[in-house]
RNA sequence: GGCCCCGUCGUCUAGCGGCCUAGGACUCUGGCUUCUCAAGCCAGCUACGAGGGUUCGAAUCCCUUCGGGGCUACCA
C-alpha cells in the first residue's frame, strides 16, 4: 500500500536501558529515510513499561541521538503538532481508545488471573497446541460476570482476534501472512489502567500521522496485532504505514545483541573514544551499502543515498575491528582545531592535563605525530604522558632493555652528543644523534634509537623520537637520557 | 513444539539469468618503507550451507532439506 502523504518516519525507543548499537542503528536508518525524502524525523519515548523505563534513560537516549547528530524535527524538547511525544504523558488518549475498542466490541474485558492463564498455557504446551489467550472471557454469563466482580478481580482489556489472516508488504522483505489461529487475543489494556505497547504504539502511529515504520525485526510478528487496533480504530487501508523490519544487529557470539551490556552500549563507546560520525558510518554499512564500493560515507552521504530498497534482510554481526578501523581513519581526517577540543576532555579526565593554556599549547603541538597513531581517542594520554609527568620514570618491564652494558654506552654517547647542541630542534637532535651513534658507534638505527626512546619517552613504543624530544624540551630530555645512565 | 524471518570469503558486503575462473572493505599472513609503533604501498589466503529441479546457461528462479534467529507476556 504504497502511498503519497509527506514522509513522516519514527524512532520509537522504549529506554529500560543505555541505547545500544542496535537501538542506534535503526535511529540512523530512521533518520536517513526522513531526511532521504525529504520527511520528517520523528522521536517518540514508549515509556509504557514504567517498572523499566526511568527519566535517568530518557535523558541520555536523548543525549546519545543529539551526541551522534541524528536531530529530530518532532519529539521530546523540540515539541510539535502531534504531540505529547512520551507515551506517559498521552495515558488519556489511549484510555479514550480503549474504552471505544469496548463500546464497539472490538476488545472485551477479560478477568482471567495471571496464574489462570499461566495454568492454561502450560496445559496448551503439553498438549502441543499453539498456546495464546483462549477466548474463555469473550463471553462471559451474568453469573460468571457477577462472581469475578464479587472477587473484586480487577478486569484487563483484550482486543478481539477476528478468525482469518492478516497479510501485509513489509518493505524488506516482501508480502508477509499470518494466520489469526497464530495471532491469540492480546491486552490492550492492564488490569491498573496502564495502555500496553500493542495499543500505544498503534495509537501513536496513527494519531501521529507516521507513515513508514522502520524498526527491528523482533517486532515483526506483532505487526498483525497492530494492523488489528488500526482496523478497530476505523483507519482507512490508505493510511496505514508502510512497515520495513530490519535486520538484526548481533554480537560477535552469534546471538542478539542485548542491553545491559558494556560493550554493545553507545555511551561505552562514547567514552572509549569513538567519533559519533565513525559510528554512524559504520553501523550505516551493517545492513545497509550504498551500492557501489566505497565504505567511507558522512552522515549527509548517508541521507543522501538511503533507500530501503538497498537494505539486507539479512541479520548482520557486529565487528568492533572494522569499527576501529573506521575511527582510526575519520580520526586522521580531523583537523587540528577539531582534534584538539575532542581530545581535550580525555587528556583531563584523565588526569594527564589540568588544562592551563600552557599545556593546552604543548598538547596542540604533539597532537600532530600521533594523529596517524591512535584507532580511538583514548589512547591519546597514554600517549602524551610522557610529555607532562612530573615525576618521570621508565616502566620497570622496559628497564632490562636499557640497562646492559651496551646500551648504557650508547645512552652516555646521546647524551654526550646532545648536551652542546645549539638548537632544540628535532632536524638537530636527529643530526646530533645519527652522526653520534650510526656513525660514530656503527650502530643501527634501530638499536641507536631504541634505546634513547625508552629513556625519554618511558617505553619502547612512543611517537617519533626527534620530534618527542624537541617537544620535551632540552632540559628534561638530557635529565632523562642521566637517569637511564644512573640506573 | 507452533508461527514467522533469514542463509555469498572469518566478518560487513557487491551481485538482482550470461560481464562471476564471484568484486570491494575489515581481519589475518607475507613483503616493501622505516628511529619504535602506526600510517602508507604491494601480494596472498578464504565464500555462493546441502540436494534436487527450471534453463542453452544459475550465486541469481522454484522445491526440499539442513542451519541460524525472532515471536509465542497484564515487556517492547
Amino acid at each position: 500500500m504504497p502511498n503519497n502523504r509527506p514522509v513522516r518516519v519514527r524512532f520509537a525507543p522504549s529506554p529500560t536501558g543505555d541505547l545500544h548499537v542496535g537501538n542506534i542503528r535503526t535511529a540512523l536508518f530512521d533518520w536517513a529515510y526522513a531526511r532521504h525524502t525529504g520527511g520528517t524525523f520523528i522521536f517518540r519515548i514508549e515509556d509504557t513499561d514504567r517498572e523499566r523505563v526511568t527519566d535517568e534513560y530518557i535523558a541520555a537516549a536523548l543525549d546519545t541521538l543529539r551526541w551522534l547528530g541524528l536531530t529530530w524535527d518532532e519529539g521530546p524538547e523540540v515539541g510539535g503538532l502531534y504531540g505529547p511525544y512520551l507515551q506517559s504523558q498521552r495515558l488519556d488518549i489511549y484510555a479514550e481508545w480503549a474504552q471505544k475498542f469496548l463500546d464497539q466490541g472490538d476488545a472485551y474485558y477479560c478477568y482471567c488471573s495471571a496464574e489462570e492463564l499461566e495454568a492454561r498455557r502450560e496445559a496448551q504446551r503439553a498438549a502441543n497446541v499453539a498456546p495464546g489467550y483462549d477466548g474463555k472471557c469473550r463471553s462471559l454469563s451474568e453469573a460468571e460476570l457477577a462472581d469475578f466482580l464479587s472477587q473484586g478481580r480487577k478486569p484487563v482489556v483484550r482486543m478481539r482476534m477476528p478468525d482469518g489472516e492478516t497479510t501485509f508488504t513489509d518493505l524488506i522483505r516482501g508480502e508477509v501472512t499470518f494466520d489469526h489461529n497464530f495471532v491469540p487475543d492480546f491486552v490492550l489494556v492492564r488490569a491498573d489502567g496502564s495502555p500496553l505497547y500493542t495499543l500505544a504504539v498503534a495509537v501513536d502511529d496513527v494519531m501521529m500521522k507516521v507513515t513508514h515504520v522502520l524498526r527491528g525485526e523482533d517486532l515483526l510478528s506483532s505487526t498483525p496485532r497492530q494492523i488489528r487496533v488500526y482496523q478497530a480504530m476505523g483507519v482507512a487501508l490508505e493510511d496505514y504505514p508502510d512497515f520495513a523490519h530490519l535486520p538484526f544487529v548481533m554480537g560477535q557470539d552469534n546471538a542478539k545483541l542485548s542491553k545491559r551490556n558494556g560493550e554493545v552500549s553507545i555511551a561505552w563507546y562514547r567514552d572509549a573514544g569513538y567519533l559519533p560520525e565513525a559510528i554512524c558510518n559504520y553501523l550505516a554499512l551493517l545492513g545497509w551499502s550504498p551500492g557501489d564500493d566505497r565504505e567511507d560515507v558522512s552522515r549527509e552521504e548517508i541521507a543522501q543515498l538511503f533507500t530501503v530498497e538497498r537494505v539486507h534482510s539479512s541479520p548482520a554481526r557486529f565487528d568492533m575491528k572494522k569499527l576501529e578501523a573506521i575511527n582510526g581513519d575519520k580520526i586522521r581526517a580531523l583537523d587540528l582545531d577539531d582534534f584538539l577540543n575532542r581530545t581535550l576532555p580525555f587528556l583531563t579526565r584523565s588526569g594527564v592535563i589540568a588544562g592551563t593554556d600552557s599545556e593546552i599549547e604543548l598538547v596542540k603541538l604533539a597532537l600532530p605525530i600521533i594523529q596517524e597513531r591512535i584507532a580511538n581517542l583514548a589512547e591519546v594520554p597514554a600517549m602524551l604522558k610522557f610529555l607532562f609527568v612530573s615525576e618521570f620514570s621508565v616502566d620497570p618491564e622496559e628497564l632490562p632493555r636499557i640497562s646492559d652494558e651496551q646500551s648504557q654506552a650508547v645512552l652516555k654517547s646521546a647524551h654526550q652528543a646532545l648536551i652542546g647542541l645549539n638548537e632544540w630542534t628535532h632536524e638537530a637532535i636527529e643530526a646530533a644523534l645519527r652522526s653520534a651513534l650510526i656513525e660514530g658507534l656503527s650502530l643501527k638505527p634501530r638499536i641507536a634509537f631504541g634505546g634513547v626512546r625508552i629513556a625519554v619517552t618511558g617505553s619502547h613504543i612512543s611517537p617519533p623520537l626527534f620530534e618527542s624530544m624537541e617537544l620535551l624540551g632540552r632540559d628534561k630530555s638530557l635529565a632523562r637520557l642521566e637517569l637511564a645512565v644512573q640506573s
